[in-house]
DNA sequence: GTAATAATAAAACGAACGTTCAATTAATTC
DNA sequence: GAATTAATTGAACGTTCGTTTTATTATTAC
């Protein structure tokens, strides 16, 4: 046999893209073989490399795509004109929101690293440290300003990603809590933790919505 | 050949062990192979299974033996009488101490769960859940007695513990920021995060120690 | 010193891996 | 409707994998 009737390039890339994103989130890269993709598929494995040249090309693109979709969401997301506080709330929000809709490819993208070649491992890392610079930026802001109380912008910055990127561990969509109450207690979380002063506008609405919501 | 010089099954079964944390840490547990074992071991693939029946079975002891040795320092570490400050404070000097003390088991605990059966991974959860059990006991404790401001005790909990663990992610021993110095951090940022009101006795020296190696 | 046992080497097993290649059919173009 | 292009199959390649078996040597016990 060969060509099947009905069969589409494009279709066929997107089904290959999300069975290797479920795929590799559970089994991880190393587990998943080509074949059992291509079954996933309900193709030939031969059929994925018209798609993709190797194995870790397919891995390295879902990676870069996660990582440009991140920024994108947030360059989205950043409010113009907000005070450190603001700026914050918004990083957090997106932060979450983002991460609990792309599960699977967060999962992919934090546990895979070791499996790309150094200098696609550089690229991956250059994209992610570019967005935690931004969560480093705005918590200096704040500190310079005194609206925030933080030690060490730096280390405050990667214990608060670590803590929200923590989340797609045990969060599962209906179980006991929904995205909207877990995202306001993780902004409370947060702004409790870097010290902010209550006061401010959009501060008094961040709590005010966290305690309606908890 | 045959038995080697010198060869002794307790010295090599400790090589084995940590030659297979390195490199179960560093490449992965799919990723390493037997034969890469037992060459930085110094010995023969064959030889391995001499301690180990299977490749799984080493996988399985290296994480078991890590929990257990999480129960067993907070055992050890946890005081008889302190207010949930006190013990808050001690949780997180054990947790932040052990992890970075061994930080590649606990990559390894953490990155390859999904490489166990059914039951063991069973297990290994078990032991896992108890440890964070405390966590959330200490945190119940502390909100009941008004000690903490705390919205969701079982989510605090876990947002803290992805928040310590991350530590082993960025930290190297020797760079810019001692393991001293980094407890302090995360320890008032703890306590921040978990609204503890300031006023104990423990928890004056808490902030103390904090701001003196800050 | 000899017998028993512990520790390892060397070679081999079948299975599975990522990948390639030639053949074949469906869809598109003119 | 013939020619061209796109999509896929099926079989095969060499390699590597975890593991087993058998033989051999070092160490220990008596």
């Amino acid at each position: 046999m060969a060509r099947t009737t009905g069969s589409d390039g494009e279709r066929t890339e997107a089904a290959v893209r999300e069975a290797a994103v479920n795929l590799i989130a559970r089994y991880g890269y190393e587990a998943m073989s080509m074949r059992q993709l291509a079954a996933e598929v309900g193709v030939q494995a031969a059929a994925l490399y018209r798609y993709f040249p190797t194995k870790e090309d397919l891995l390295f693109t879902l990676m870069r795509e996660h990582m440009e979709g991140l920024r994108e969401a947030w360059e989205n997301a950043r409010p113009d004109h907000a005070d450190p506080t603001g700026q914050l709330a918004a990083y957090v929000r997106n932060h979450i929101a983002f991460h609990i809709e792309r599960r699977h490819a967060t999962h992919v993208s934090n546990m895979e690293l070791r499996s790309l070649s150094p200098d696609r491992l550089t690229q991956i890392l250059r994209l992610r440290t570019a967005y935690e610079k931004e969560l480093r930026a705005i918590l200096r802001d704040g500190a310079e300003a005194g609206t925030f109380n933080v030690e060490d912008t730096g280390l405050t910055a990667m214990a608060l990603i670590q803590m929200m990127t923590g989340v797609i561990v045990w969060f599962r969509p209906g179980e006991r809590l929904s995205i909207t109450e877990v995202t306001a207690t993780y902004l409370s979380m947060t702004m409790r933790l870097v010290g902010a002063r209550i006061g401010g506008a959009e501060e008094r609405h961040v709590y005010e919505h966290a305690r309606l919501r908890a």
